[in-house]
DNA sequence: ATGCCATTATTTGTCGGACAAATTAAATTG
DNA sequence: CAATTTAATTTGTCCGACAAATAATGGCAT
């Protein structure tokens, strides 16, 4: 582990270049779950920093999972969850505009590519349960449910995909696309409206009837049908830009 | 901004705690990029600890760029991208295989879910650059890619789709999937073996023709198929489980 | 009064040392 | 040799100090 650079260095502080320094010497050392890491005093020493500066580096690992830390025992380095720890610090309002909607398309996008999973893992219980949140869900109107049903019957189709970094991230966006949907509910409403009368709405039910008849091109379909009032907007969108 | 706890909590360190007030503070103040926050001294008076574990709370926040700091001028909120922080730290060896393959999943699921925006937005430019990719990456085999090819032409198709956090999210699980790869290659070999010889490959040329062609459905399926090496493999995992 | 310059004050970044608490390692004792 | 007591190690927290950067202030000449 090299020393760090301490001339006075305009762009990154002491921490940062720890920062980089543990990760290249973790790469380096091929580290996994379980395995230990030199104590801070060693750390301090070996990169010629103050153990404060060592300490605020390690933190941030912690913040993330990476690392954990017990008295004496020293720090070993923890298995991570991609999204886990993104969990915590996301918070939708410091996302700038253009960040929330593509998170939304990302979110649409992502639904679309587990049709086919969803498909294919769907079982009778699943239906049932999906039946379930659908019958128990109070429609609103034709397309718009009340939000903890709309999570409830979405959630539901990623837990069937059975990908569980799929579920974390849903989780994880999951207050952005409630963010999203109130400061942008004027512009999709209209839209909603429109589709409405035109009778191309799909709804939850839709979906799960075309999933019970097995019906796997027309339920592909379906979902991409379903976020329509979202694609139209986005589309709308770029070709304003 | 409350106190923290600090009768002998064996679950979480005042960092943690002092982290989950801040982020508590954050949402509650609505605070939005270019806002700023009390100073250090300021913190650790209010919340009744040290400078120092402020501090190391503080440089969480400062790892996924959070907040920016700055001498005499004090600590603004600034806009965070949601993966741009993850790319640094994200070390493969580091997740464990359930995810790795997850990862893996969650890449085929996004590329099968952007088809339809990529064949939308593809125009002749495009068309050109793809066509460069596909003439100047060398193949190995038929459906085997030397990897800088490989990257560049999926690189291409997020480019194409024009959406920000999906790029940065492919960049963010590059690595994972490089590693996956090699890890999982003897794996994957005879499985696309067998597709070759039954010619069910479908390759990077093949998919350029049909956007070429503005096939729409025949494009969807072949970029299904372009990846069934990974859903068979994937999927003979799960029926084992 | 205004514009420029020197001085001061504030805030982050880094350093060093100190001690408590937890827990492992070692030593002592029956 | 087993059990218990003692010591040593390592993280977690606190405190105080100073440097560096930069904003705020005040004075001075025009």
């Amino acid at each position: 582990m090299e020393k760090v650079d301490k001339t006075p260095n305009h762009k990154f502080s002491l921490v940062d270049q720890v920062e980089n320094q543990l990760i290249s010497y973790f790469k380096s050392m091929g580290l996994k779950p379980g395995d230990s890491i030199p104590n801070e005093l060693q750390l301090s020493k070996d990169l010629g920093v103050a153990r404060s500066v060592v300490r605020e580096a390690l933190s941030r690992f912690k913040m993330v999972g990476m690392i954990e830390s017990h008295t004496k025992r020293g720090m070993v380095m923890t298995p991570i969850s991609l999204f886990g720890a993104m969990r915590d610090f996301l918070i939708p309002g410091m996302l700038d505009e253009d960040t929330i909607l593509d998170l939304l398309e990302f979110r649409v996008v992502l639904e679309i590519g587990i049709s086919g999973m969803v498909f294919r893992n769907c079982n009778g219980r699943n239906l049932e349960e999906l039946k379930n949140i659908v019958g128990s869900g109070g429609a609103i109107n034709s397309n718009r449910y009340a939000s903890d049903s709309e999570y409830a019957f979405h959630s539901k189709l990623y837990e069937i995909s059975g990908n569980n970094s799929i579920i974390e991230f849903q989780k994880v966006i999951h207050p952005v696309l409630e963010f999203v949907e109130k400061k942008y509910n004027s512009y999709f409403e209209p839209i909603q409206k429109d589709l409405d009368s035109r009778g191309l709405h799909v709804t939850h039910k839709d979906l799960v009837d075309l999933l019970e008849r097995r019906d796997l091109y027309g339920y592909k379909q379906a979902v991409e049908d379903h976020f329509k009032v979202y694609t139209i907007y986005l589309n709308s969108r770029k070709h304003i830009e």
